[in-house]
DNA sequence: CCTTGACTATCTGGTTACGGTATACCCTAT
DNA sequence: ATAGGGTATACCGTAACCAGATAGTCAAGG
């Protein structure tokens, strides 16, 4: 192949190099009729040229955006500069929604260190007051206790809402809010779960957490225990003259996520106090 | 299973709607021991807890970061608190990366439409003087021309160098640089690829276009008639009473990734010219 | 009490986008 | 002439699922 210099165009292990994939990728897109090289001499070598890196190059960027590769060869089989600029100006937005995605891992990643380092540090039977800002939460439904009746009708909807929220926005690991019943001993709390939120929205799952004094003490192993705790610092705060409020929080800094012994789990309580 | 009341577990199908995948998702992270239900009842039926929720964001999460499931399975089968800590703080720079790369092909995408967008608009025979501000390209290393001996024995080295550059920074698409020959009258000019870039960086590789008046045309067709295209702007800049400068550049505006037919092609030709 | 519809389970097989490896051919350099 | 690198096809394997078939389960309505 004289005629056509050795300068001009690139072996597939060459482009390979040049587009930073393996070899067997172009022989795969040559299989699927995504991108054939330049030509192919008459031993069945490959040649590709500079330019068709361009082509790679969109290829390698629409698959990143998810798109499956039989998408983009349809779009290659019907190219028009007209369909490139359409296809282009569609997949545009998409590139947002991955960046955001991306965005909340790295809040999830972070979270997920600064609890469970909370959870590491944390000392048994020690409680403390603490003032805490206001805080917005993504609330779900009301969950049924064990032991009582639940006759939620609309709960999968509440679960799908809750989904909703979950994945959009704000947080990412999830919390138990507890509503207390100060009438009656220790019948049925009804509870909910949460998460955080920065962004303001309207409606009826989300609850502010208000501004205010809260009593926060750690509890250790399993959740069956939770109660035991609760109670130590219920008499807790009484022995510092005040009482509790209408709500505590129950966040799960060492849990199934970091150890697999129930034992090891660490969990946040924190109660509201009142005077 | 009386005893583990409704509002608490979750059937299969509906975390997975909690967790927004589908349900046979699930059923292949119980199969790979990746994340198992909270509990399995005597008919085999699986029951997750809400708090699985947070495991199942930090295996998604990571997921998306590329790790592979094997690689998540790996560290859920010897979580500790401190590997947890270890694994999060290692992921998160990978998602500066990530990020990076999806502004790049946001990037790409843009010029791709603009640049398609000048290719239509584009009329054949048209040239103007334009004054262009400076740019940086990054440059192949000399090209052999067709005719011409080459023996460039780090021509491979330069792919590489080349590849680095092109996939790290900047741009996107590659364009060709023609150091055309004033002495002798059409015999090989050396031709560089290059990409442009915004980033400041040292090396023999960065080439400073300089701010100046430039003539543009376009080329309609393959690229085969270039230099047919070329002549007509030579004598255009001629009959302007002007001369042609050392350095030319090609883009090409609708290429292979556009249409099919070489015929259809619509390359920028930019040349320096002096008074 | 029985049936219906909507769920659950397992099992087999298909999919996408490759990667590995074997085998054979080809090219260049010593 | 041969060694060491490339290239090709072909077949098989992989990850991370998805779909469909078949069968068991469960709550509700007639």
């Amino acid at each position: 192949m004289d005629k056509y210099a050795k300068g001009i165009y690139l072996t597939t292990g060459e482009f390979a190099k040049l587009c930073g994939v393996n070899k067997r990728t172009l022989f795969h897109y040559d299989d699927i009729g995504l991108l054939k090289p330049s030509f192919t001499d008459e031993k069945g070598y490959r040649f590709y040229s500079y330019r068709q890196l361009d082509v790679f190059v969109l290829i390698h960027g629409l698959k990143e955006l998810k798109l499956p590769l039989k998408d983009v060869r349809d779009y290659m089989d019907s190219r028009t500069p007209q369909h490139m600029i359409d296809m282009a100006a569609r997949e545009l937005p998409h590139i947002r929604e991955e960046i955001d995605k991306l965005h909340g891992i790295r809040r999830m990643l972070e979270e997920t260190i600064v609890l469970a380092e909370e959870g590491l540090a944390a000392r048994e039977g020690e409680f403390r007051m603490e003032h805490q800002a206001e805080e917005r939460l993504i609330r779900s439904g009301p969950i049924a206790d064990g032991d009582s009746d639940e006759s939620d009708p609309d709960r999968t909807n509440e679960f799908r809402r809750f989904d909703q929220l979950t994945r959009s926005d704000a947080s990412s690991f999830i919390g138990t809010m507890i509503e207390m019943q100060e009438s009656s001993g220790t019948d049925d709390p009804t509870f909910f779960f949460f998460v955080r939120t920065n962004k303001k929205r309207k409606g009826l799952t989300t609850f502010i957490k208000p501004e205010g004094r809260y009593a926060v003490g750690y509890h250790f192993g399993s959740y069956e225990q939770l109660e035991d705790t609760y109670a130590e610092m219920l008499r807790w705060i009484d022995g510092q003259g005040l009482r509790p409020g209408r709500f505590g929080y129950e966040e799960y800094l060492i849990d199934d996520a970091a150890v697999k012994d129930e034992a090891e789990y660490v969990t946040r309580i924190t109660l509201e106090v009142r005077i």
